[in-house]
DNA sequence: TGTGTTATGTAATAACATTACATTTAGGAA
DNA sequence: TTCCTAAATGTAATGTTATTACATAACACA
């Protein structure tokens, strides 16, 4: 965890970027945790600091976390986590969602992702964002499961 | 249109659902409109065949109709689509989102969702659902766009 | 025609997200 | 250092999306 800090930090610096309390904190916070974490349940947890906890603080740093690539947004659970990824995946990713325990798997992407661009290309449509997901148990859930 | 609202009336009736009003209402509204409309959007329109506007009686007819595959749930805009596919794509779908008209395109995802599968084995994870989708310019707003 | 099940009505509230504007902080220029 | 500007944060209010709980109505079937 320190090591993603320590590269976030880097990253940052190299692209002129401040790394200020808030957006550090909101990161480790999704650090500690590889669940998929909401703003409200992020917010919360800001006042440890000093921050405030009023959600649009933690949106704020969400945003900028996440415009570079440091945290993702899961939008089937309206939720946030840290990228594990040491940096640089730029294949795209897909989240593997656990809808027992929340916990988030990330799993790179390719070909998909080229199957995306492909499709997109055929249809002449301009691909900003991906959105890959899915729903299900994870390999712990689902043996605690058997039976039920 | 019409056929859609046919097709979908034998496929209720195939399996014992009942096709109400309000849920024949959501149904057509979502079909009248290729936009992804949001709940609330969509439940103002339902007083105009005498049923309430309440939010919730909008979001039960769209669990139904997403339950039965007449329907589909865009995550990445809140926001809820008739299915143009004559019925039956198990294989999966993208939905390519334009960001400027609002309209959603479907396609078909095959070989991807077949991808998704492979993965989720890989790693022993357990799929109920997926999510595919992009956001971007289709080909009507790109076009309109240029030079901007 | 009664009876149980399913669907809808209504109200309240929870959960997620953004806007607007005031204040503070950091970093560079004079 | 001091001043200035731009960026970040504080604060409050509000907008948007979704759910819960319980009452009433409609339907399907015996």
């Amino acid at each position: 965890m320190s090591g993603a800090l320590d590269r976030a930090d880097q990253l940052l610096r190299e692209r002129g970027a401040r790394f200020t309390k808030a957006r550090r904190k909101v990161f480790e916070i999704l650090l500690s945790d590889h669940k998929a974490l909401g703003a409200y349940a992020i917010a919360e947890r800001l006042s440890a600091v000093g921050l405030s906890s009023q959600p649009v603080v933690a949106y704020r740093a969400l945003d900028f976390l996440e415009s570079h690539g440091l945290i993702h947004r899961i939008e089937g659970k309206n939720a946030f986590i840290a990228c594990d990824h040491g940096q640089e995946h730029d294949g795209g990713t897909i989240f593997f969602i656990c809808t027992l325990c929340e916990r988030v798997l990330e799993i790179d992407a390719e070909p998909e992702t080229q199957g995306f661009r492909d499709k997109a290309e055929a249809v002449g449509f301009q691909i900003s964002t991906t959105i890959m997901e899915a729903k299900g148990l994870c390999p712990t859930c689902r043996q605690s499961q058997q039976g039920n």
